[in-house]
DNA sequence: AGTGGCACCTGTGTGC
DNA sequence: TGCACACAGGTGCCAC
């Protein structure tokens, strides 16, 4: 489900009704995410809610009794219920808010992750979070990063942007329309990149994810907001998902490969 | 240090 | 209708 903009959306969604507020319990699933869920969990209990961030694809919920980690994986979501509403299939974990509305997540797949970290071990000095590399917004993303970043791979382009070491955020749709609207073929290596094309590239990273943030992320099979809405970016998407139709700058065939286990669309014209 | 392959898990669509 | 298989928005670990 979510790249950056995703969670982005998600995080706003779930503001509103989670800053500032005070968590009266706290639930979880037997079923382990990615990790299986810690009984410190219980130690956000009575917490009161001080800070919501996003950073990469994770959004760090910051309390006076500690931190909470959450990562969506392929198919997490966190919906903003009232408090009478039934658990369905697949919903891991709550917090029952003292206003009585319920955050609730749900991941069919069960590859996210919620993780707790006590409030002297904040959550930005360990594992995953201080390997990741900046965020596409910030001032330390530019040209002459990324270029000198990308000399030290080989692999494709493609690959490389979808590495959070690199950049965070970008994953498997955005990387194919990113590279499209920068006419970069996907299978380039990276280290290939010129310095004016990498300027090309933080330009449309970040148009791209910015625009994809205001219609509300992109919805392929099941994303939505907290608010259940669906996400209207996927209507500008060029190539991600469009095998065999044509290509809407020249009309020749956008193809599929496979990079990496994971496929990528482009348009082998445009893209060269 | 960088890279490819695979693992984690469930649901859905396709082709035989 | 049933079955086998491929594929899906992510990430971490492993051996090379």
């Amino acid at each position: 489900m979510p790249e950056l903009p995703e969670v982005e959306v998600t995080k706003r969604g779930i503001e509103r009704d989670l800053l500032h507020s005070k968590i009266k319990d706290i639930d979880f699933s037997d079923k382990s995410l990615r990790e299986p869920f810690s009984p410190k969990l219980y130690n956000l209990k009575n917490a009161t809610v001080s800070n919501i961030e996003r950073r990469g694809k994770y959004i760090v919920v910051t309390t006076d009794k500690g931190y909470l980690l959450i990562h969506l994986g392929m198919t997490g979501h966190l919906s903003v219920l009232d408090g009478d509403v039934p658990k369905k299939l697949h919903d891991h974990f709550e917090m029952i808010l003292s206003s009585g509305k319920i955050i609730r997540y749900n991941d069919t797949r069960r590859f996210g992750l919620i993780l707790y970290f006590g409030p002297d071990d904040s959550p930005y000095d360990n594992r995953p979070l201080n390997e990741l590399g900046p965020e596409p917004f910030s001032d330390s993303f530019n040209a002459e990063y990324l270029h000198e970043k990308l000399s030290h791979y080989k692999k494709s382009i493609k690959q490389t942007l979808m590495d959070s070491a690199v950049v965070v955020g970008v994953g498997n749709i955005y990387a194919s329309e990113v590279l499209f609207s920068c006419r970069i073929n996907p299978q380039t290596a990276a280290n290939k990149v010129s310095k004016q094309k990498c300027k090309v590239l933080v330009d449309e990273i970040r148009r791209i994810l910015k625009e994809s943030i205001e219609k509300g992320g992109t919805t392929i099979r099941d994303f939505q907001g907290a608010d259940g809405k669906l996400g209207y970016f996927v209507q500008n998407l060029n190539v991600y998902g469009h095998e065999g139709e044509k290509c809407c700058i020249c009309g020749s065939e956008i193809k599929k490969i496979v990079q990496g286990q994971r496929s990528t669309f482009y348009c082998p014209h445009c893209q060269k």
